[in-house]
Parts: C-alpha cells; structure tokens; sequence
DNA sequence: GAACTCTTGTAAACACCGTTCACTGAAACC
DNA sequence: GGTTTCAGTGAACGGTGTTTACAAGAGTTC
C-alpha cells in the first residue's frame, strides 16, 4: 500500500510545511509577506530550494488559494452537516451565514483569492465552492414558481451551461431533481442572490460599507431574508434584529 | 494674482508629472508596476527625488487613489449632467451605468482602490463618491413609500449618521427635502442597492462570475431594473434583453 | 561494493525594489 | 554679495524573485 519511497515521503512532507508557512505568513503580515525568502526561513532552507517545489512565486501564490479555498469548502460543509435534517430554507441561512462567517474570519485570505482583477489567481474559486453548495440548495426549493420567462433571453445560453454545472452538483449529492425545478428563472435567481451575498460580504470584510456599521450582522440577516423571500421561500423564520410590528 | 514664485511653479508641474507617470504605469502593468524607480525613470530623475514630495512608496499609493477616486467623481458627474431635465428614476439609471461603464474602463485603478483589507487604502471611497450623486437621487423619490419600521431597530443608529450625510449632499445640490421625504427606510434602500450593485460590479470587472457570462450587460439591467422595482421605482422603462412574452 | 543517475539542497550572482544619508548646485531671500 | 532653502544626485543597506553552477546524499544498476 505505502508505496511511497523514502524520498517521496519527505518531499510531501516538505511541501506540505512550505504551503502551511506561506499560509501562516499571509495571515500573520498579509499577502505582501509572502516572500519565497520568509518562507524559506521558516523552513531553515535557502529561497533557491523552494523552486524545486514550485516554478515561481507566482505559482506558490496560485497553489495558496487553493489551498484557501479547499479549506473554505470545507468549513462551509462542516456546518451543513451540522443539522442535515434541517429544512432547505434553513440550509440555505446556514450555508449563507457560514460563508459570511467564514470571510470576517480570514480577511487576509479572502483578498487574496477575490481581489486581483482578472488574473489566472482565483478564477472564480468562491463562487463556485459557494455555489456547488448553496446552488442546488436554492433551486431545489420546490415551493418557488419562477419561470424561464423572467429571464432576458440573451442570458438564456450562459444560464443554460450553469444549469448543468448545478445539476451535476446536485446529482453528485445524490438527490435526484427533475428539469423542471431546475429551471432557468431558478438558475438565474441563485446568481443574483450570489451577487448581493457576496456585495454584502465583500463590503463587510474590505471594511467599505459607505458609513460606519457599529454591527453589521442584523443588516446581513435583514438582506438574507429579503433574498430569501425574493428567491421564493416563505416569510423569514428565525429573525435576529426583529422589525417592530407592521404597518404602512 | 500668480503669487506662485518659478519654484513653486516647477514643483507642482513635477508633481503633476509624478501622479501621471504613476497612474500610466497602473493602467499599463498594474498595481506592482507602479514603483518610485519607475516613476522616477519616466520623469528622468532618481528615485530618492520622489521623497522631497510624499514620504513613502505608501504616501503615494494613497494619494493616487485619492486621484482616482476625483477622477470617478467627474466621470460620473459628466454622464449625470449630459441630460439634467431627465427624470429621477432615469437619472439613477444613468448614474449606475456610469459606475459600471467606469469600473469596466479602469480595472487596475477599481482594484486598487476598492480591494485592499481594511487598510487606510480607499477607505469607503467609491462608496461615498458613487453614493452622494445617487443615494440623494434614490432618495428623492416621493414616489417610495418605504417606512422606518421595515429597518431592523438595530440599525436605526448607524441609518441616522448616513442620512444626515445624505442630507448634506442633497443641500448642497441646492434642492431642499422635507425629512419625511428621506426617512430611515429609504436609507435602508439606498444601502441594500450599493450592496447589489457594487456586487455586480465587483463580480463583472473581476471577472468572477461563478459561470462564463458572454454579455453581462443584459444581467447588468435586469438587475438594475429589479433593483430600482425594489426601492419603489415605477416598473422599469427601457428594458435591453426583451424577455419573450410571460407563461411557462 | 562500485559506478551511475536522479534529486534536493546550497552559494553566488543579477537586476530590481524602498529607503536613508551626505552631498551639490542653483534659486530665493536679505 | 552672502546666506539660506531646496530639488536632485550618487552611494549605500537590506530586502525581493530568479538563474546558474555546483555539492552531496538517495536510489538504482551492474
């Protein structure tokens, strides 16, 4: 089983210490820290050696957020998983909060992966770890009655490719949805709830809300609920900051 | 009338220089690019010149946002101007455009402004900018019927502090507003919009929509059209991408 | 066991970076 | 004319990514 060499063992164990002192490094100083002369150190080896293990600075940067974005996937799993008998609109609450959780706990990692305009770091790594979750969530809520006709019909063709990449997200967990529940008007619902999450939470973790938030947590669990019901799950549940009665 | 002795003169036409030479090699190669020795190179002199005018790499990384951020300032107040007897709602539409057609023409310059963690880097610029021209449009609407009590009474304090911002803004506009008109759930509005939109934005420029999106102008829109729905805008006039004919 | 290759590390060097410091020379001032 | 002010220089320091030539151990082959 172990076929593993001697050698191999020690190469692994070699870049597994060089991904864990690049991670510590820009968590600690930021990304600007992570310098393959700092890492080195960390280990007790010259900066020349590291490129045995990556072809250049920039790929040890690309393996990084990689790295964060594993982790991520499994930080928002692990509370999935913590009630799997829960409701579907209460996963999606979860998996929501998880992810805003999440990003103001690992700021620094967080501008790394989203913030380089463009470049080949990050592509689009959260949206789809979030996604590949929360996507099959949102569009397998049965009760929700949009329709393909609510969407511009240019988007049809994007939408249609996305479609698919959420069905074999869903199929991969097992439950079975018809095409019907997983429709257009669905899809494109999920990528506009992505797009104020993640307004939502970027805005939070750069520290940019245009004044200052004294606790933006009810503001968050305020546009939750209104996405929620825009999304078509019934009124809001669990409500933190609750409204004062009613009325117009 | 020109107190502004030959020295004081040269200075600041260096100076001029010094901010150009720094903003052509952001636009050009990108925030790293934009070093003292490059600029010092363009100009002609050395590096070490550069300190007899900000004190640091850093200082000059800010004001360079800083200038950014005038720039965005004008752009938009120019679309805003191109057509002054337009309607309200039409005005908010063109504004968020402009942001949009801004953020898509100046890459580099949204990253750098917008997406460093919490660092004195930007602060809430675009926020501010963007929302002293469109948050006392927004809230002008006499249309909106929004009232206080759909706000979570936590935020009641931190809307307070805004809209006193946003009231400063319109004053100096010179139109006048009753506070009824500017009421807390209006603020909210203007909030929760900032948030969608600038989740788009951010989405679009940085290329990390969770699936390929070939014109993301027609999901521009809709979102806009959704939006300006949501904060009591009447239905929405022009439509881009016609969708075909409701049923299901 | 000797000879060989493959791998992992080193040391030195290159070009670049931000920053400091002692200095020059010209403009401005009295 | 003498003095002060100040933009700009050149050299230096310690930092960076990256390349190169080289050493030395691990694994393999005969």
């Amino acid at each position: 089983m172990t076929e593993a060499t001697r050698r191999e063992r020690l190469r692994a164990e070699t870049e597994r210490e060089i991904r864990q002192a690049a991670r510590a490094l820009l968590v600690e100083s930021g990304r600007d820290a992570v310098t393959l002369r700092a890492i080195a150190r960390k280990l007790g080896i010259t900066a020349p050696a590291l490129y045995r293990y990556y072809d250049s600075h920039d790929a040890l940067l690309r393996q990084l957020c990689d790295d964060i974005c594993d982790d991520m996937a499994t930080a928002l799993h692990e509370d999935l998983a913590a009630d799997p008998t829960a409701k579907v609109d209460c996963k999606v609450r979860t998996v929501c909060h998880a992810f805003r959780r999440w990003a103001l706990a690992h700021p620094q990692e967080f501008a790394l992966v989203f913030a380089s305009p463009r470049d080949p770091l990050g592509a689009d790594q959260f949206g789809s770890v979030f996604l590949r979750l929360a996507g099959p969530l949102i569009a397998s809520n049965q009760a929700a009655n949009h329709v393909d006709a609510e969407v511009p019909s240019v988007l049809h063709e994007d939408l249609v490719r996305f479609q698919q990449v959420l069905a074999g997200a869903v199929s991969a967990t097992g439950v079975e949805l018809d095409g019907h529940v997983l429709n257009l008007g669905k899809i494109y619902h999920v990528v506009q709830s992505w797009v104020r999450l993640y307004g939502h939470v970027a805005l939070e973790v750069f520290g940019r809300f245009p004044f200052a938030v004294t606790n933006p947590e009810p503001m968050f669990d305020s546009m939750l609920d209104q996405m929620l019901m825009d999304i078509g799950f019934s009124e809001a549940p669990e409500s933190a900051g609750a409204p004062e009665s009613a009325g117009r």
